[in-house]
DNA sequence: GAGCACTGC
């Protein structure tokens, strides 16, 4: 590798694996992704996630390591992707001392056209000024493959989103052909989410019962994320009936993260749920909202992966007019705390000049900032503190690294305890599933019983992770499925439970690496201990508590406003003098999430030291 | 009595 700008090719991707074994073996091509890395010597090429560039951007400010950074997919805009395309610009457009003056190469690749626009971001200020944006940015086009989709819109407005749903469906099924020269011609409805879902299926089934028998049968697949692998899998499979057509009902799911083969025709019913962060009341929502053009299309597109197909929208073409043409991107829909920190982290002092596609609301800035220093990582000047940067080593949120350094403390010295905790919680969906029919849930219960704690549901993801790793392998299967937890997140759980281990251990927050888990015998946690974990967890979420009222309702310290228990909660329905929560959501209703059971006093404790 | 979809140092 050459003394200054490196020889090395950074390819920048979303997590998907582009493994070619030969070239692997003579060291050309390498990987970085969160839990594994294979980086011979002599890599050439090096595939990474974004957040793996945006953590080597730490050590090596200018990447003088690579020569050139490829942005695959930049419209997809993550938060990760829209901070490391203002390092680029940053890079590309600023001082080239810092490297030595050799300048990086940056390619971005986009499947939409908002050329303009990243020609423009990519542009230094200068060339703005002198009136010849972009020149310094080439354009290449290549043109994409895909069979024509005739659109259909309503000719007005529906009145109701399933009535119309039903009758398309029915349309598309007697009207159309079972099959085609290219295959199957199967039918996919795209709908907001789970109780819809079901819903629909409910009304299809129905109807069809009432078809004439000369007709061609129809089969229902719901498919959303939260059902078992194996009900997904279903939708997937070719169906055995002759016959028959395949309906799928999807939520996004089909949209971005699955492909459903098979599908000519595609019902698109305009809407879908989306997350969003409210910096004003410090909360996020998830509401069902319209789609943009772009995500409108891309559903349309499903209908033309196998060959020509048939969209109906279940709105009219003024609707389609009226829609946003992009989604809003994900720095504007959720907490820039982490953003903020990663910034600070990375030495951007004056966070609101920073290149970026989109802006959050200064407001949103603000609220961040004073956040973080709330949380210690910033100091009274705004800089990050010696807690911050200890704190940006962790890969998990601001809040969670702030509860693991109070652990760390020898006031709780709950460190072990608060990784398993967070383990748990970080490990994508809830470890615990839902239950579906009711007497699966009476068995299920009799076992999550003996896992729940009255200190609420911390202890008991502390309880589950204690005694799942503490069960010999051979009957950890078994565990898993009486108690209905995820064995996928439950295994990545004890990933990030390795990680954070080894990081206490590096960050000397572990004095030495803790004793392997066969070595320990289960024993529930004392109250005493549990006290204090609940004290080590308020050091990041004391924002996050409620006091019950004297209607016996809870509201929030922050902000006074109420708040329910949400039912998935093992404090559902139970009352206690306080709370602390780790997740706010509204959707029916104010919802609080994670939640423990607290003394009140414990509050203002938190707040003070 | 309720759950759009992903990903990560």
């Amino acid at each position: 590798m050459g003394k200054n700008g490196g020889d090395e090719e950074v390819i920048e991707e979303n997590g998907n694996e582009r493994k070619d074994k030969k070239d692997q073996e003579k060291g050309l091509v390498g990987y970085s992704v969160r839990f594994d890395h294979r980086v011979p010597p002599g890599t050439k090429i090096k595939y990474v996630t974004e957040g793996m560039l945006l953590q080597e951007l730490l050590r090596d400010p200018h990447l003088r390591q690579y020569s050139a950074i490829i942005v695959d997919e930049i419209h997809e805009r993550s938060v990760d992707v829209d901070l490391l395309s203002g390092f680029l610009k940053q890079i590309v457009t600023g001082d080239k001392a810092g490297r030595g003056g050799i300048p990086l190469k940056v390619v971005v690749m986009s499947a939409t056209a908002q050329v303009e626009r990243i020609k423009k971001f990519f542009s230094s200020d200068d060339s703005l000024k002198k009136g010849t944006s972009g020149e310094e940015v080439e354009y290449l086009q290549i043109e994409g493959r895909q069979f024509p989709v005739e659109v259909v819109h309503e000719p007005k407005p529906v009145p109701d989103i399933q009535e119309a749903l039903v009758k398309t469906v029915f349309k598309i099924h007697t009207q159309e052909p079972l099959s085609d020269k290219h295959g199957k011609k199967d039918i996919l409805c795209f709908l907001t989410g789970q109780e819809e879902i079901e819903a629909a299926q409910r009304l299809i089934e129905e109807f069809a019962e009432t078809l004439d028998p000369k007709v061609p049968k129809v089969k229902v697949f719901p498919l959303f994320g939260q059902l078992s692998m194996e009900a997904q899998h279903e939708a997937f499979q070719p169906i055995k009936h002759p016959f028959t057509r395949k309906i799928v009902l999807a939520t996004n799911i089909a949209e971005t993260s699955v492909t459903v083969p098979g599908v000519r025709y595609v019902v698109d019913c305009g809407k879908a749920k989306v997350k969003q962060y409210r910096p004003r009341l410090g909360m996020e929502s998830l509401l069902a909202k319209p789609i943009s053009k772009s995500s409108a299309i891309q559903r349309t597109g499903r209908a033309g992966r196998e060959g020509p197909g048939k969209c109906f929208r279940l709105y009219t073409a003024e609707t389609f007019n009226t829609l946003q043409k992009t989604d809003l991107p994900e720095i504007l829909r959720t907490d820039v705390l982490g953003a903020v920190l990663t910034m600070k982290a990375r030495g951007i002092d004056d966070v609101l000049s920073f290149p970026l596609m989109d802006r959050p609301e200064i407001e949103a800035v603000e609220n961040a900032l004073v956040h973080l220093h709330v949380l210690g990582a910033l100091g009274d000047d705004g800089r990050i503190t010696e807690m911050g940067r200890k704190m940006v080593l962790f890969p998990v949120t601001a809040p969670y690294a702030r509860v693991l350094l109070a652990a760390a403390d020898p006031r709780y010295d709950c460190l072990l305890e608060a990784i398993d905790i967070i383990s748990c919680i970080t490990a994508g969906d809830d470890i615990f599933m839902q239950v579906r029919s009711e007497e699966d849930k009476e068995s299920v219960d009799v076992y999550r019983k003996e896992l729940q704690r009255r200190e609420g549901d911390l202890i008991t993801y502390l309880n589950t992770m204690q005694r799942f790793v503490s069960t010999p392998s051979s009957d950890r299967a078994t565990f898993c499925k009486q108690r209905r937890i995820n064995v996928r997140n439950m295994r990545q759980a004890l990933n990030i439970r390795k990680q954070l281990r080894s990081l206490s251990v590096k960050t000397k927050m572990l004095e030495e690496p803790p004793a392997p888990d066969s070595e320990v015998t289960y024993q529930p946690v004392s109250p005493e201990t549990a006290e204090r974990i609940l004290k080590a967890f308020l050091k990041g979420f004391a924002m996050k508590t409620a006091v019950l009222a004297p209607d016996s309702s809870y509201v929030t310290a922050h902000g006074k406003h109420v708040v329910a228990i949400h039912p998935s909660s093992s404090l559902h329905g139970v009352k206690r003098e306080a709370i602390m929560f780790l997740e706010h959501v509204y959707t029916q209703k104010n919802y609080a999430k994670k939640v423990s059971a607290i003394q009140a006093g414990w509050i203002a404790e938190a707040l003070a030291a």
